[in-house]
DNA sequence: TCCTCCCTGTTC
DNA sequence: GAACAGGGAGGA
């Protein structure tokens, strides 16, 4: 499930591969896996990649006119993996698998031209390439709230108003970016904080101590390459390895490696979630 | 604020 | 052959 240490390492692994290439061709094999306020992805054709980033969980390439010549607006190309998307290159001649949606051919100049793929599964994952004024049309962009990984325990208490479940908040990505089910069970239990406390009940320090445990979870699963559940892979095809440091997501009915009770796995908004009753107040 | 749906492979 | 995995859109 890719969330935001996932996609910095695709984004980390995909940047020496692509950086300076131009884009060529595109193929669209599922017509859904363009999101309905992209521009046309033959419309890449002749941009160059100049960078690629990660905001929240999406994968931006930021491009740039190769030439001399034409419009002078940014453009980039941003993917948003879902739970099963993969984003790597491969040679000019790789067949489209079974669950390829899209393929762009690529070069840089001079050199022989090879592909950058889009495979997902479960086909919930987009693509999107945008205009800064068509990116300002999606309202998840608009709204999509600051870094985790850049943010003061003040900023966290003033974005965590309101009676929601705490788990609940942490996963809307208008409130912070990049959290999925995964690190919001983990920081959570870092922080020893029950997953359905009301947000406006965290005192100072727990909020201090949320925000530490957050981070400290983001930070260790980037420099671990991120989690791999099953689908996950970088640009490389490489697995992630912080699933071996879970201490709760997926280890529902275990014991607590804090207290040795056993952990619960309960649902809350429509998400598997566990965490310890002991432990988690 | 909460629920359902989208989608497909894996597990029970 | 049903349950499950789950981010976000859209509706109740």
């Amino acid at each position: 499930m890719p969330e935001l240490p996932e996609a910095e390492t695709v984004a980390r692994t995909l940047l020496p591969h692509i950086k300076d290439c131009v884009f060529q061709n595109a193929r669209l094999l599922r017509k859904s896996s363009l999101h309905p306020l992209s521009m046309p992805i033959s419309s890449l054709k002749g941009l160059k990649v100049v960078e690629v980033r990660r905001r929240g969980k999406l994968i931006i390439l930021d491009l740039e006119n190769s030439g001399s010549s034409s419009s002078r607006i940014p453009k980039s190309l941003l993917f948003h993996l879902r739970m099963t998307g993969r984003v790597f290159t491969a040679g000019a001649n790789r067949e489209q698998g079974k669950h390829t949606r899209c393929i762009f051919s690529i070069a840089k100049p001079d050199l022989t031209p090879f592909q950058l793929f889009f495979d997902d599964t479960r086909a919930f994952g987009q693509i999107f390439a945008a205009t800064p004024a068509l990116l300002d049309q999606w309202r998840f962009w608009r709204e999509l709230g600051p870094e985790p990984l850049e943010i003061d325990a003040s900023c966290l208490e003033q974005r965590l108003r309101g009676s929601r479940a705490i788990k609940a908040s942490l996963m809307d990505q208008s409130v912070i970016a990049g959290i999925g089910n995964i690190y919001a069970d983990e920081s959570l239990f870092q922080a020893g904080i029950h997953p359905e406390r009301e947000t406006c009940s965290l005192r100072e320090p727990e909020v201090e101590a949320l925000l530490a445990a957050l981070q400290g979870v983001l930070r260790a699963s980037i420099s671990q390459c991120g989690s791999s559940i099953r689908d996950y892979r970088d640009a490389n095809g490489n697995v992630g390895s912080f699933q071996n440091s879970f201490q709760v997501y997926g280890r529902g009915g275990e014991p607590c490696v804090k207290c040795g009770a056993p952990l619960k796995k309960t649902r809350l908004g429509g998400r598997a979630t566990v965490f310890c009753e002991n432990c988690q107040k």
